[in-house]
RNA sequence: GGGCGUAUAGCUCAGCUGGCUAGAGCGCCACGUUGACAUCGUGGAGGUCGCAGGUUCAAGUCCUGCUACGCCCACCA
């Protein structure tokens, strides 16, 4: 037997715990087993960037609260651990650790090293795309080992025979076939239009990772000629596109621009003779309510530009610069092509920034004006702070720039989305309304390519022309039985190497996906879905997705996308959203702004249980403050799980019990009482828990447990601690031993260390058994045979009367042993039996002599249950 | 500009379909214990439930408007 110990060394049970979990396997999803005892985890697989975060740990922990109930109602726990390392996380991080930067066209380099000795004046190292990707390999599996160390004292009860990376070869076997199903189902292709685009990581980007920034601008008022005379003011932010300027348009109902429909508009500097045209979206009350379209300055821009027939007038180039343009012939034709060739090459080569302040000086310039007199520029530029698009981990605003890239029709498929969304169970419910409205202002087909490097290729190649030229019309799929693929190695079939590149040859498509094709596969990841028909149909649809709300327009709905798309699915049945953390002045923590804790200091100064117990009492979607003084409650719990524990085995242990008792043992009504008690405490936390309410679950059974130690215990110690066996005695050790295993099982999922530590010592049974973590939840069966029909009123009886006897002590400033010489107590007929029921144990625990006792029914005090009055004696 | 959410003791939070003389824990003060308890117990101080209307016999709980904060979204003139 186990000899209990005195005090709890929590990193010492935290170590030897986690070690003991993995081994013994408890948390390995069996195969073997059918859907429908089978409870499957979407894990979200986090970015591997780095650094980790008391967000991670917060959230984690709510997705285990859930894993390890279902666990205990006996399910089988699909539950796998999945790292997100493909994308430009991991890019821009080997980028700066190791001082280096891809250069596709570089040869490879077999002995080549990254090296970390760097400092930040040293020069960019340009490495081949095979080198820069073995360096990414390198960080991130360092990166995956900090992850999982945390994650495995954290107690995620993980099985982490089922780990996957979103880069491995797995996820890009999945990730092609998911690709290679949209193209037979038409729903993905490929085209050449303009595309937003980040200039510093030189790819497209999808609308899903843009967001809007409010930055500080200037508005210029610029006149235009008309031809033929006459002229009018436009108002623009981003002169620095007057040489892309097509046209100029105004509201169709604009009485001010109406006579000039149909006009023809010369713009300054550049002399280009542009239509001035009628378009809804222009707004009358916007600047002068006249403004030039150019390509491109705004998604308005390109969507005006497609229904046109106008020319395409690029100016910026892929890497934010002017690039140089030749005036004259179309598209850049000018009444006085040497005129604008002369302006023009003023910022050819600039930044887009400096160029805009060029012009700006330039149009404020005489003779810049209409027909020549005067300047262009109307009075100063004025400041404005207007929305921007912004990539959300870029630095400088997002241009739209033609490019080719893969699309996923989505635009076409709003309706069926939502549907999708509403066969969904959102918690909290109000999550859904936030899915809905990205599904609803959906603007732009998914982008899906990214000229990148650390990604799954697309399995695709082209074919060559005579011309030198690829078609991207005729692309060549890679059969399924080719997968995974690097187009850019491998080859299509019936080609040979030699044929890659040339005339009547093919070549690689040299993009990879965007991260999101791969992460939005996570639940066909863990299924085989494609490679294992029978698997996968044990795990698809999951049951849960947990994830943080910011993500719900990318992860979930892409992983709602592709489930519909493929299989006509939900992905999941329910998608839990936790909340953020805030830090003590409620602004969100993260790491730009410093406010960061390390987890892994939290876990040594407050115990993992401790910080778990923080974790679970957040419900949730609702934000949570970062307070220290939970996590010390949290610990406080498990101090007292162990004590309370120690004591209910130190009296089994005298009195020889070891093995549980029956319910029919317990006969005392002050027992059955709290049996009683305990079984609607029972019934409360689990329908909490069926509804994902975890934190209203730990509510519920950390109270109780409170109760169960402050109240019924000191009330029972007076039996047992009788040396003599007797049927009272019996009773009280029968159900000390129930009260505390279902106690422990109730607090089990949230305080996996404490509660198993003293669950070992005398509570485990044999194989699963073993663990308390697979022992079953408790349910009202548990108390078939305790007599509990009296229900609790004679606990709460008993606890009334015990308080008012404390209170009067401690009012007299004796202590709690101090003897009570009368105790004389009126209350109603019912509730007088009740206590009368008990009055023995409330006797013993209140040290009230027998003789001095006065209980009979009588009217109690208002608004309270008895009316009591405590005599103390002498000593 | 639109939408979602939150506003309850000094702090962190409970208060489900309206009945509250509004609760818990922490913190604070006083006392008592320390033979399960690097503790625990008892008692105490502390709230016009963001503001203003309304519905109702009755509103922290429902409705309307407003304010503050947070978040999400928005065609950058």
């Amino acid at each position: 037997m186990t000899e209990i110990p005195k005090k709890f060394d929590h990193a010492e049970a935290e170590a030897r715990w986690a070690e003991t979990w993995e081994t013994s396997g408890i948390h390995r999803w069996d195969e073997s087993r059918g859907r429908d005892e089978t409870f499957v985890v979407d894990t979200p697989p986090p970015t591997v960037s780095g650094s980790l975060h008391v967000g991670h740990v917060f959230s984690y922990t709510h997705q285990d609260l859930v894993a390890r109930y279902q666990r205990m109602l006996g399910k089988n726990i699909a539950y796998p651990m999945g790292w997100d390392d493909n994308g430009l996380p991991t890019e821009r991080r080997v980028q700066n650790i190791f001082g280096i930067r891809c250069d596709p066209s570089l040869p490879y380099d077999p002995d080549w090293k990254p090296r970390r000795d760097k400092g930040k004046k040293d020069p960019i190292e340009e490495v081949s795309r095979r080198n820069f990707i073995e360096a990414c390999s390198i960080i991130t599996e360092e990166d995956e080992k900090a992850f999982e160390e945390l994650w495995r004292r954290l107690g995620l009860s993980l099985d982490w025979s089922r780990t996957y990376a979103t880069i491995d070869e797995h996820c890009r076997k999945i990730s092609q076939l998911s690709f290679l199903d949209l193209v037979a189902k038409g729903q993905v292709y490929n085209t050449e239009s303009p595309t937003m685009w980040d200039v510093d990581f030189q790819t497209a980007v999808a609308q899903a990772e843009v967001e809007d920034r409010d930055r500080p601008g200037l508005m210029h008022d610029v006149r235009f000629a008309v031809k033929g005379g006459g002229e009018f003011t436009i108002s623009t932010t981003r002169p620095e596109l007057l040489p892309a300027c097509i046209a100029v348009v105004a509201h169709p109902d604009d009485a001010r621009f109406k006579p000039l429909f149909g006009k023809t508009a010369i713009t300054p500097l550049f002399g280009a003779e542009v239509p001035i045209l009628a378009a809804s979206h222009a707004d009358p009350e916007k600047g002068t309510g006249i403004l030039m379209v150019c390509t491109f300055g705004d998604a308005n821009d390109v969507d005006w530009w497609k229904q046109s027939d106008l020319p395409l007038k690029q100016v910026i180039g892929m890497d934010g610069k002017m690039v140089p343009v030749h005036f004259g012939a179309a598209p850049f034709a000018s009444i006085d092509p040497a005129e604008a060739q002369r302006h023009y090459d003023e910022i050819a080569g600039l930044w887009t920034k400096q160029a805009k302040t060029r012009i700006a000086e330039k149009l404020g310039e005489d003779g810049s004006g209409p027909h020549g007199e005067g300047a262009a520029l109307v009075g100063e530029p004025k400041t404005l702070d207007h929305p921007v698009k912004y990539y959300e981990k870029g630095d400088r605003p997002l241009e739209f720039v033609p490019t080719r890239q893969w699309f996923v029709k989505i635009l076409e498929h709003k309706a069926a989305l939502l549907e999708q969304g509403k066969k969904i169970v959102w918690h909290p419910h109000y999550m859904r309304t936030r899915f809905d409205h990205w599904v609803e202002g959906l603007n732009q087909d998914w982008c899906i390519s990214r000229q990148r490097y650390f990604g799954v290729p697309f399995p695709v190649w082209y074919p060559v022309r005579e011309n030198g030229l690829p078609d991207f019309s005729k692309p060549i799929y890679a059969g399924a039985d080719q997968l995974p693929v690097d187009p850019m190695s491998a080859l299509p079939a019936g080609f040979s190497e030699a044929q890659r590149g040339k005339p009547g040859g093919f070549i690689g498509d040299p993009d990879v996906m965007d991260t999101w094709a791969t992460s939005s596969l996570t639940p066909q990841i863990m299924s085989h879905w494609g490679l294992d028909e029978a698997r996968h149909r044990k795990l698809f649809p999951m049951d849960v997705r947990p994830q943080s709300h910011e993500i719900i327009r990318t992860w979930a709905f892409y992983t709602i996308v592709k489930a519909w798309m493929h299989e006509r699915e939900i992905p999941w049945k329910h998608v839990l959203i936790s909340g953020w953390i805030l830090d003590p002045d409620r602004k969100k923590m993260s790491k730009s702004k410093g406010n960061v804790v390390t987890p892994g200091h939290l876990l040594d100064q407050h115990s993992v249980d401790g910080v778990r117990y923080w974790a679970a009492r957040a419900r949730l979607g609702a934000d949570t403050a970062f307070d220290e003084t939970v996590f010390k409650v949290g610990k406080r719990l498990a101090t007292k799980i162990f004590n309370a524990s120690r004591f209910v085995f130190s009296q089994l242990d005298r009195a020889g019990v070891a093995e549980a008792m029956p319910g029919a043992e317990i006969s005392a009504t002050l027992d059955q009482a709290m049996i009683a008690r305990l079984r609607s405490v029972v019934k409360q936390a689990t329908e909490a828990f069926e509804r994902f309410d975890y934190a209203a679950a730990l509510q519920t059974a950390e109270e109780s447990f409170w109760q169960f130690c402050d109240h019924y215990v000191e009330l029972v110690k007076g039996r047992s601690y009788a040396d003599e066996d007797s049927p009272a005695r019996r009773s009280a050790l029968a159900a000390l031993r129930l009260g505390l295993s279902v106690h422990l099982r109730l607090l089990a999922p949230f305080l996996p260390y404490v509660s198993e530590e003293v669950w070992s010592w005398r509570l485990a049974g044999e194989g699963r058994l073993a663990s308390i973590h697979t022992s079953p939840w408790p349910t009202a069966a548990e108390f078939a045979d305790v007599a509990t029909e009296i229900g609790a009123a004679a606990l709460v009886a008993a606890v009334e009367v015990t308080s008012k006897i404390r209170g009067a002590k401690s009012d007299a400033q004796k202590s709690l042993r101090w003897p009570v010489s009368a105790l004389v107590v009126r209350g109603a007929e019912d509730d007088v039996a009740a206590l009368r029921a008990v009055l023995a144990d409330v006797l013993e625990a209140g040290h009230v002599a027998a003789e001095g006792v006065d209980l009979a029914a009588g009217a109690p005090s208002e608004g309270e249950r008895f009316a009591i009055t405590v005599t103390l004696g002498e000593e």
